[in-house]
DNA sequence: TTGACGCATGCCCATATGGGAATATGATTG
DNA sequence: CAATCATATTCCCATATGGGCATGCGTCAA
């Protein structure tokens, strides 16, 4: 099968460092498709292509402006992946000495093999 | 180049549903690697290759236990997941009449074209 | 030592990229 | 209509899967 498609959800339209860079910027407010490029370093092309993949997902959403495409944030769909770790949050702040212990546990258990 | 490594980063191990499941399962204690495939339908194979990415990436660790080899939560990794899509807090939750009204102009332009 | 059991790997395949370059599409202006 | 600007697409390539299957490897029991 391969990879799961990347436009299928949003945990792998988020997956991409440079997408995210994209949605960060974009809580600034809307940019077009060169102004993200210019001020991300990439390519027209590679902003519009990572562009699509957010806006399939539902993350952006465009506008027409003139001859420009104004993107925009909608982060609604990130809300999700916010919860889906945040039910993970009691594993991280669980009481340290608990996991320092079994982390040391493991380690020893790893040098003795 | 293709896509980044999956084994590279937190999100990029996350964005595999199986692996999410993985992770899900494991907050109910540690499991053996024929436990985990059992649980959640998936070859024996299938979940060591996932359970390998999680390692390396950080999110379980293992630990030998006569011929099986247990798999415990270690979700600190989750915690920058959870943090970055925090960011976009205010804005999934941004007064709902503005976005609401950004939406719908949306919409009428995207019929006017 | 020989089996049997539990896992990890190696292979092979089909698929989905992400990037670069060239080009098609759309819209605006003269 | 032609020229130009802003984007989106299309091609092509190298790479990284995820799945299925067979197999290697380490461990424990008889």
């Amino acid at each position: 099968m391969a990879r799961a498609a990347t436009t299928s959800d949003v945990f792998n339209a988020v997956a991409e460092p440079q997408r995210r860079e994209i949605l960060a910027l974009l809580r600034a407010g809307e940019r077009s498709v060169t102004e993200l490029a210019q001020e991300l370093g990439m390519t027209q092309p590679g902003a519009s292509k990572h562009l699509r993949v957010l806006r399939e997902v539902g993350l952006v959403r465009d506008r027409k402006v003139g001859k420009q495409r104004l993107y925009g944030l909608d982060a609604r769909g990130l809300r999700p992946v916010h919860e889906w770790t945040g039910g993970f949050e009691r594993f991280w702040n669980e009481s340290f000495d608990r996991l320092d212990e079994y982390v040391r546990d493991l380690k020893q258990a790893q040098q003795e093999e």
